[in-house]
RNA sequence: GGCGCGUUCGUCUAGCGGCCCAGGACAUCGCCCUCUCAAGGCGGAGAUCGCGGGUUCGAAUCCCGCACGCGCUACCA
């Protein structure tokens, strides 16, 4: 069996941080079978509608290097790969339902079944739908009212009302429910398009789905799918309901939670090998150690099996750990891309552009280890590219100079006779002569190179001086410290 | 209200009857390294395995209750 898997999003906005994880499963699932990952938009909520977010969802996998092998503007054998263009097969499945009395027309008003909600809640009964249509008088009565007031019909599920039905899931293994619990569903709706519950079957059945994975809020609903499966006479998918994604407080992660889009992760600076790996263990894990894995390596562990069960809270700590573990160890050179764009947009306007590459290259091994986000790097080399340094006094004298602001001057001035007339600027001479000159002034060399390390880059907090400074070179650190100690 | 699912350190998880008075990771704390900050190394604290009953020589692991949490209960997905 080939096996082919789905994400099927909602196109009402923009792409959802568990909804990625979910096509990341999809992924994973699709590659370590040699099979095929596809991407139906199900956009039968006419209502919801976001002309903006197909272009989104595929920008999002694309993003996070997960692209579907079929889908809209990809193309494929099962096409087309948007329901709104695939009403005619729903529209014949709810016919052939219909034909053979496993469906029927209801021609009940919202009004009706609005009244018959608030009902069933006042006696505190399950808000289920009270089947009038489902007999001939009923519907006839409901028809004639419904035609009177132009009202449209919609067909509904003709759910047995007793017995039982099991689903086998994947992950979940066996749950039996009671049919006399349920209710009969709406599969078409009035305005002509389906529910979910008839589209992706319809759909999964034509594309040749062979696994369904989908967030455990689905649970509920699938001994329905399993009865319209049996009615068409489908041999199910198999079934796997993955566990939630939660925020920090246990309930469904959402916009309070802090960021849910995967793209507000990528502005902010994660990187998408990072957000694969991290998501990918979000409900999975390999074994009891492995943290960090290639995508190759989950591609070729990935099961089902290992799936756990039980929601997971989003701990973005670990994500941010996880993103500087592949900052750390990603190629230096595609390190220097990254941080050269980076700087491109977030340096202010009066830095020329592009920003030096050759510069870049030689500041990244410096700030590699010190970066966990790449919206980091703009505080750590601003004063690479920037002239005007803007410090305060404080800054400047910092704790050891503070009452002594005549000493700090007079360590600046000797700061600048050390680090004049040197064979070469290079950060190891800077050091060795900056050391004698805190000797000589006594002053502990730590205190002598904070001050200096102000002076030179506006910050107390810098990648390592001597380094930094043989990248500013001679004439620029002789102008910072002489201006640092005209300050005072 | 009904139905369903879940419950191991703060968080992500390992564990599928004895190897566990529970292992790893993030976060946290301390020490080392050190020009700041990181990174790195070492170490600490942190889970009576939701609670109560069973089954068994033996249970985090199997069974039954309960509690709590979450989800579904739309002509939304």
């Amino acid at each position: 069996m080939t096996v082919r898997t789905r994400y099927a999003p909602s196109p009402t906005g923009v792409p959802h941080i568990g909804n990625i994880r979910t096509a990341l499963f999809d992924y994973l699932l699709a590659r370590r079978h040699g099979g095929q990952f596809v991407l139906r938009i199900e956009d039968t909520d006419r209502t919801r509608l976001d002309p903006t977010a197909l272009p989104k969802i595929i920008e999002s996998l694309e993003w996070l290097g997960i692209a579907p092998d079929e889908g809209p503007g990809i193309g494929g054998p099962y096409g087309p790969y948007i329901q709104s263009e695939r009403v005619e097969y729903y529209r014949g499945a709810a016919d052939r339902l219909l034909a053979q009395g496993d469906a029927y027309e209801c021609w009940c008003s919202s009004q009706r079944l609005d009244e018959l909600r608030a009902e069933l809640a006042r006696k505190k009964l399950p808000p289920k739908y009270d089947r009038r249509c489902r007999d001939d008088a009923g519907r006839a009565a409901s028809r004639n009212e419904a035609e009177a007031e132009g009202g449209g019909c919609v067909v509904r599920f003709k759910t047995p009302l007793s017995g039982e039905i099991t689903l086998h899931d994947a992950i979940f293994g066996d749950t039996t429910f009671d049919l006399a619990t349920l209710d009969d569903f709406v599969m078409l709706k009035s305005d002509g398009f389906p529910t979910y519950h008839l589209a992706y079957i319809v759909d999964d059945e034509m594309m040749k789905i062979s696994h369904v994975l989908r967030g455990s809020d689905w649970i509920s609903s699938a001994p329905r799918h399993l009865l319209i499966y049996r009615a068409l006479g489908y041999e199910p998918p198999v079934i796997a309901h993955l566990p939630q994604i939660l925020g920090s407080d246990g309930s469904k992660l959402s916009k309070r939670h802090g960021a849910t889009s995967i793209f507000e992760y990528r502005d902010q600076g994660y990187l998408p090998d990072a957000m694969f790996n991290f998501l990918g263990l979000m409900g999975w894990s390999l074994d009891d150690k492995t943290e960090i894995l290639s995508r190759e390596q989950f591609i070729e562990h990935f099961t089902l099996e290992r799936v756990v069960k039980n929601p997971a809270v989003f701990n973005i700590d670990k994500l941010t750990w996880m993103n500087g573990v592949y900052i750390r160890d990603m190629p230096l050179d595609r390190l220097v891309a990254l941080v050269a764009e980076r700087l491109d947009s977030d340096l202010p306007q009066s830095v020329p552009r592009p920003v030096d590459r050759t510069t870049v290259a030689r500041i990244v091994p410096l700030i590699r280890e010190r970066i966990k986000l790449l919206t980091e790097i703009k505080e750590y080399c601003d004063f690479f590219f920037v002239d005007d340094l803007s410090y305060s006094r404080d800054d400047l004298l910092g704790k050891a100079f503070r009452d002594r602001p005549a000493d700090a001057r007079s360590a600046l001035d000797a700061a600048v006779a050390a680090v004049t007339g040197l064979a070469s600027f290079a950060h190891d001479a800077l050091e060795a002569r900056l050391r004698v000159s805190a000797t000589e002034l006594s002053v502990k060399a730590g205190d002598l190179f904070s001050l200096v390390r102000v002076a030179v880059t506006g910050r107390k907090v810098t990648p390592p001086l001597f380094e930094s400074m043989e990248i500013l070179g001679e004439e620029r650190c002789h102008s910072r410290l002489r201006d640092a100690a005209s300050k005072l």
